[in-house]
This record gives structure tokens, C-alpha cells and sequence, in this order.
RNA sequence: GCACCGUUGGUCCAGUGGUAGGACAUUAGCUUCCCAAGCUAAUAGCCCGGGUUCAAUUCCCGGACGGUGCACCA
């Protein structure tokens, strides 16, 4: 348990921090320091790395603000529209569409405009649910849960932060199709910031009103499209079933990501496939695997577009938080974006063979419909044409009989069959037009490094002495290392550390140098930051004939090498990508020290 | 958004109707050849607005922010 003092911690040290602080402060806002940025900075890259290059799919940046009508097609605009009603008695808020639906039948309350659902509590004396008290005469308060703003001087038109940044990326899927060279499966990414107004933003960087979102859609074919299962199949996961959640004693399930598909426990392939590589990554940037499951979506909590769901959970301070969710989102979002956008968002399947169908046309001789019909021509002619389709033996006889025109306009026509010249036409079809489906890995990245931070919290002793420190993986530690002269007061070893500072700077690490206090002090500065490797220049390093040596100290240990300074930039560059510190000890060899650490618990 | 509690140097806390003190941290110097040592000095604070009062960091009201519970979390 480790709440209070990381929290401590990371505003002390500059990870993260409660934003505007001089006008009072702002929540739900929070401000990265420098230690915090660089942290979520090598963590998105991170991600980058797996999710993007590794699966060689593309990133894309879109715009955080977007039109009303992108969120009036994606559901947001009604479905983040919460109608709220206060109990004048007991204080308690509660939704008012819902007790509405709850007190008169009504399905779909929520889209009623405030004064309606005001109204029809009136009507059916809707009572508080915690109290009793009656509710009527209460204000109905619409709350949006999206940033509004407008776009363009005056009234311009009205605009709404993206409250997620998938939008970005199903908006412009027409053009990005084109990047795919129409072809399917394709993948794209993005990592950008996503807003909610929320109610009563809690819990640090748990739940914020501007967040990091990365996500990664992945466009399929579901009749044809497999995902490349068996790169993942013997990873292990824990999942957490809808089945065991309903249970009283309900257990997880050890299993790997090959077994759970096949049987089932994972509904899509491709959802399977995600969360192994999911499994792995979260490992790979420090998630500790003892505080970390798989749960699957209860059928009550899932959006009802969403075939299968499960979200990826780690355990903080107790508590379990959704940290990433896995969608198998069908074609809703491509299929709302198609019928109310103007550009067409499928994709044109091409057939192994080409095929042959016959198909039922008609070509109507409007010299002869335009006279008869006037300004009906081109209904009958539609309405032709639709029947031609739909019961093409309806042409066998001398007259056609259509309808045209709606209620009580309605007409009934009988036509010459010649007219319609109706015919049966073999047709060549090269393919035909899909919408494609969806996968969704969406993951928060201030959850991530909430979880990361939460899960490297670690406390010993070193030489009998209490020490914090971060055990974070050296590829996402804010720093790659730090650099000291071990004391002070000795112009060369402050001229070498300085020196050897600046070369692997040069080299692309990122590096600390600190020469204040003594050498302990500066371990534990670095130790409390994450930084997993400090070089120290010593005495012994520059005297004698040999080459320059420094000593390496690794942070969770507290071991040295001894490292000559002509391979320390590259050696260091080994460690962040893998390298183990055993393996450098064996080739240079270990300095010995007094110092002990231990490890509690 | 409601209820309760809280807000004092960078951090964690003490305290007061007459504007404050500690610990740690930080900075400078000395010392120091490997793990928050020591010595000297320095920097730095009463969340905001209104009210009561000769006088408010302190009491009262409101707000902001934070914690907890409820509600909310497509």
C-alpha cells in the first residue's frame, strides 16, 4: 500500500502534479513534470514500438475538436447527454430519464428533451428512489459529458472535444482506405488527448477531464481475416470470465491466449490475439503480472454494439482499474459514419472469380411514362425498377400493376409490360462493397503510468538504511542513467564526470549529472526517480596505465561493474533494450562493496 | 453534483485574534574514495473572496482545490 506516500512522491520529484496551482487549481487536470513526462514520453513510445511498428500498422495525428454532426453520427452527442434530477429533500441525483422509463414504459427517455422528462415526472408523481420524497417541480439538468465550444467567429458552428480519439480515425477512414490500398486487414494508431467533462473527477490520474488515450483500430474482413494467432498462443493470461464475475466464489482462469480461444472463453480471434500481445507489452513496461488480469465485459455493462469485450485491469492501492479495453466493435462505427456522412466508408471486396448473376432490369420508355404520368414518371419508373428486382414474374403478364406515392397520396398504376422493357441480363460482378469490421485495443496512458509508478513503488534497506525507490523498466525509466564524481573536491574526477556525462548525452541517453551532497545522497535522488543505472568516476578509474573506467551501479541491487568509459554509452544503450546487468558484470567484472541491500515485504 | 472532513515554506506537520515554528528537502561553502553522515550559512509559507474586529493565517459566510461516502463513469 503505497498511496499517500506516491502521491507524495510524485509531485516531490516531478511526475505528476494537480494543474494551475497558482489560480487555485483546476480538477480534473493534471500537469506531467519532468520526471512524469519523460515516464508517459518513453511509455508511449513503448507502444508505438508494439502496436504500430511491430504489427506494421500506421499512426495518424487528427484534430481533438470536431464537428457536431462527426459525434451526432458516432452516438456521443446522445449518449454522453445525461439528464440529471436533485432531490430536494435528501440531496441524491439520480438520472432522471431513467426513472422516468422506469415509472411509464418508456424506452429511450434519454433522447427527450429536459422540460419533457420535467413534465412526465410531474405526470406519474416519480418519487425519490432513496427517500421517497416526491421529485416533481425539480429542475431536470442536461449534463453533457463533451466539451462544447464553437468553431468560427459569432455563432459559428458548434463543435465538441473529442471525448475519445477513436472518432479521429473512423472520420477519415475513407481516405485512410485509400492508404491501405483498399485492401484489408489494415491497422492505424493514434496517441493524443481525449476530453471528458465528468461529473467529480477523482483519484489522481485515475479519472481526468483532458486524458491520453492510444489506441489502435484494426480494420477487418470477418469472413476472411485471421489474426496471426499463433504468435501469441503460449502467452499466459489471467482472465477474469464474465461466468466467474456472477459466481460467489468466482476464480480466475490461468490459461494461455491459444487455449482460451479454442475454447471459446475468448469469444473473437482477433480480440484473443490483441490481449496476448497486450499480455506481453504490459509485461515488457513493468505491470506486475500478480496485479494485473483480464476481465471480461458483463453482458449488463457492455455497449450494444460490442460483440465481446474485456478489459485489462491492474490492481492499485486495492483496487482494481480498467487500464485498457479490447472491443470486437462489428461495423457499427463505419456503418454510422457511412449513413450519415457523405463519403462511402466500405470497402470494395474483389471476388476470387469473378461471377455471373443474372439480374432482372428494367428500361422504362419514359416518351411513353412522361406523357401518361406527368410528375409521377420518375416514381413509376423507380417503382418499376424496384419490383424488377423484388418479383421479376410480375413482367410476365401484358400490364404491370405498381404503387407510388405515400399515405393517403398513394396511387395504384397498371403499365403495358412492354413499356418496362423488361429483361433478364447476365451480369459480370467483380466483388462487392464491405463494411469493414472493427477491433479496438484502446488503451489510457495515465492509468498506465499511474499502474507502472504504483507497481515499481518499492521500499528496502541499503546498509541499514531505509530507501525507496521505483523499479522501473529501464526502457520506460525517465532517465537512462546518471552520472557522479565521487566526491567533489578532486578537479579531476569532476573534469571526467562531466566529460563522460556530456559523450553519452552526445550518444542519445538520457542523463543526469548531479555533484551535490555526498555519493549516497545522489543514489537515492536517482533511486527515488527510477533511474536504473548511475555511473560513478572514482580514483581508481583514472589512475594507472589502463584505460578510463567508471563504475556502474545498478539501482534495484545496489552491484557494480566496473565499465571502461570508451564502451560505456554503447553498454548502457545494451541495457535499456534488454541487457541484463549480470551479463555485464560477467564481461567487465563486479566491484565489491559492503553494501547489502534488502529486499522487504 | 450532494454530504462529511481538510487546506500553514518544495514536501510532511505543529501553532496563534497582534502575520508564524520544526523536520526533511533545496542552494552555497567546508569535509568526504561508494550508499539520505557531519559542520556553517542561506532561500522559502498561513488557498481565494467577502464579513465581524482597532487588528483575521486564526472566528463567520461563500468559492476553489483535495480526501472519503453517495450519485455519475456512453
Amino acid at each position: 500500500m503505497a498511496g499517500a506516500e506516491l502521491v507524495e512522491l510524485a509531485k516531490r520529484r516531478g511526475f505528476f502534479f494537480g494543474a494551475n496551482g497558482a489560480y487555485g487549481g483546476t480538477a480534473g487536470f493534471y500537469t506531467f513534470g519532468p520526471q512524469g513526462a519523460a515516464l508517459k514520453r518513453n511509455l508511449e513510445d513503448a507502444w508505438r514500438d508494439r502496436f504500430t511498428l511491430q504489427e506494421g500498422n500506421r499512426e495518424i495525428e487528427a484534430p481533438t475538436v470536431m464537428p457536431e454532426a462527426v459525434f451526432e453520427a458516432s452516438g456521443h452527442l446522445e449518449g454522453f447527454d445525461d439528464l440529471l434530477v436533485e432531490c430536494g429533500e435528501c440531496g441524491e441525483s439520480h438520472r432522471a430519464d431513467h426513472l422516468v422509463e422506469d415509472a411509464t414504459g418508456i424506452e429511450d427517455a434519454e433522447a427527450l428533451p429536459g422540460e419533457e422528462v420535467e413534465e412526465l415526472i410531474r405526470e406519474h408523481d416519480v418519487a425519490c428512489p432513496s427517500c421517497g420524497s416526491p421529485l416533481a417541480g425539480r429542475d431536470v439538468e442536461d449534463f453533457n459529458l463533451m466539451f462544447a465550444t464553437d468553431i468560427g467567429p459569432g455563432d459559428g458552428q458548434p463543435g465538441y472535444l473529442r471525448p475519445e480519439t477513436a472518432q479521429g480515425i473512423f472520420v477519415e477512414f475513407p481516405r485512410l482506405k485509400e492508404y491501405a490500398r483498399g485492401s484489408l486487414p489494415f491497422g492505424i494508431t493514434q496517441i493524443g488527448p481525449a476530453y471528458r467533462n465528468e461529473i467529480s473527477p477523482r483519484g489522481g490520474l485515475l479519472r481526468l477531464r483532458e486524458f491520453t488515450q492510444a489506441e489502435l483500430e484494426q480494420f477487418i474482413d470477418p469472413e476472411a481475416d485471421e489474426p496471426p494467432l499463433e504468435r501469441v498462443e503460449d502467452v499466459e493470461v489471467r482472465l477474469y470470465p464474465a461466468t466467474a464475475q456472477d459466481e460467489e466464489d468466482g476464480e480466475y482462469l490461468d490459461t494461455t491466449v491459444g487455449e482460451a480461444v479454442s475454447e471459446g472463453v475468448i469469444g473473437s480471434p482477433w480480440v484473443g490475439y490483441y490481449l496476448g500481445v497486450a499480455q506481453e507489452w504490459y509485461e515488457r513496461v513493468g505491470v506486475d503480472t500478480d496485479r494485473f488480469r483480464f476481465r471480461q465485459h458483463l453482458a449488463g455493462e457492455r455497449a450494444h454494439y460490442a460483440a465481446d469485450c474485456w478489459d485489462a485491469e491492474s490492481e492499485v492501492d486495492g483496487d482494481w482499474i480498467e487500464i485498457a479495453g479490447f472491443a470486437y466493435r462489428g461495423d457499427y462505427d463505419l456503418s454510422k459514419h457511412d449513413a450519415y456522412g457523405d463519403d462511402s466508408f466500405t470497402v470494395f471486396k474483389r471476388y476470387d472469380e469473378p461471377k455471373t448473376v443474372e439480374r432482372a432490369t428494367v428500361d422504362p420508355d419514359m416518351s411513353v411514362l412522361g406523357p401518361e404520368f406527368g410528375g409521377d414518371a420518375a416514381a413509376v419508373a423507380e417503382a418499376l425498377e424496384t419490383l424488377a428486382g423484388r418479383d421479376p414474374d410480375a413482367f410476365e403478364d401484358e400490364t404491370v400493376t405498381v404503387e407510388v406515392g405515400e399515405g393517403d397520396e398513394r396511387e395504384t398504376h397498371e403499365i403495358d409490360a412492354d413499356v418496362a422493357n423488361f429483361s433478364i441480363e447476365a451480369v459480370t460482378e467483380n466483388g462487392e462493397h464491405i463494411t469493414p469490421h472493427v477491433v479496438e485495443p484502446s488503451f489510457g496512458v495515465g492509468r498506465t503510468v499511474q499502474t507502472l509508478l504504483a507497481h515499481a513503488y518499492e521500499t528496502d534497506e541499503v546498509d541499514g538504511e531505509e530507501r525507496t525507490y521505483l523499479s522501473l523498466a529501464p526502457e520506460i525509466a525517465p532517465r537512462d542513467a546518471a552520472v557522479f564524481p565521487l566526491v567533489t573536491n578532486d578537479e579531476p574526477l569532476t573534469d571526467l564526470a562531466g566529460r563522460v556525462a556530456a559523450d553519452l548525452r552526445e550518444a542519445g541517453l538520457a542523463v543526469a549529472y548531479d555533484d551535490s551532497g555526498s555519493i549516497g545522497r545522489r543514489y537515492r535522488r536517482q533511486d527515488e526517480v527510477g533511474t536504473p543505472f548511475c555511473v560513478t568516476v572514482d580514483r581508481d578509474g583514472i589512475e594507472g596505465d589502463g584505460p578510463e573506467t567508471v563504475t556502474v551501479r545498478e539501482r534495484d541491487s545496489a552491484a557494480q561493474a566496473r565499465v571502461p568509459v570508451a564502451d560505456l554509452a554503447d553498454e548502457l544503450a545494451a541495457l535499456r533494450t534488454g541487457g541484463t546487468f549480470d551479463d555485464l558484470i560477467d564481461r567487465y567484472g563486479a566491484v565489491e562493496t559492503d553494501v547489502e541491500t534488502t529486499t522487504e515485504n
